[in-house]
DNA sequence: CTGGATCCATTGTGATACTG
DNA sequence: CAGTATCACAATGGATCCAG
């Protein structure tokens, strides 16, 4: 990711830190699937259609490092890897939940609001 | 923010929808602030030392566009005004006490591996 | 099949000066 | 006091090619 990180996270509020662990955009995504079954970067590239490998390749990196997910790699001819949550990562699924629940239930206002907000900021700018 | 977005959002997922309107870097922490009490943009800076007029603004700015806050405007000079958290808003506060308690639960561990993963990524890549 | 290397595009944030 | 304009840059994601 990086070799120092300029601007600093404000550890000091417990969200910041689980923010810093969650806030990639397929983190959440990621944690599901392999909950769900799906432990192969192979397949899980399937599911996520719109994944990239590098980008998948180092959200699971980075999710390992954070002891949300654990790695097992079967030494064969082609490779074979397998990912699960640890008892950590698992502690994190209803707060996952939870916010799927939210965006689901509130879906069509959010998608209305969230179109609308793209077109609002920084248009009105233009019309100084 | 933009004038059109490039990177489509994947808003098949509940998830994606709930991280669009939590996602900026600040905004879990002033949904807190402003459900605490603290309402006025001159009381959040000061709560939050690093946090800049600019990013405030425009993250408040986004929360109301997206229906989490709204905002009274006092009509005097100098200018006065509060933001409050709209129902929808305080819908999210569960969320966000559930990760705030998270982090904070975890917090040792956490600034560990946080900080050993800066140090780890991309660096192994220069030792090629 | 897994995943690193390279390069580039986009998005988000920080700093400052300024206006009403 | 509240908020915008402008600039610069950090952080993150995407595309492609390559290696074991």
């Amino acid at each position: 990711m990086r070799y120092e990180r300029k601007i600093p996270i404000p550890i000091e509020c417990g969200l910041h830190l689980t923010k810093e662990v969650l806030g990639g955009k397929w983190k959440m995504s990621l944690i599901n699937a392999i909950h769900a079954g799906i432990k192969r970067p192979a397949r899980i590239e399937q599911a996520f259609p719109t994944l990239t490998k590098r980008v998948l390749s180092r959200q699971l990196k980075e999710l390992e490092a954070h002891g949300i997910i654990s790695k097992e790699i079967f030494p064969q001819l082609p490779p074979k890897v397998e990912y699960s949550l640890t008892p950590l990562g698992a502690s994190l699924l209803p707060i996952i939940d939870m916010m799927d629940n939210w965006g689901n239930e509130n879906r069509s206002f959010l998608e209305k609001v969230i179109e609308e907000t793209r077109l609002m900021v920084e248009i009105g700018n233009h019309a100084h």
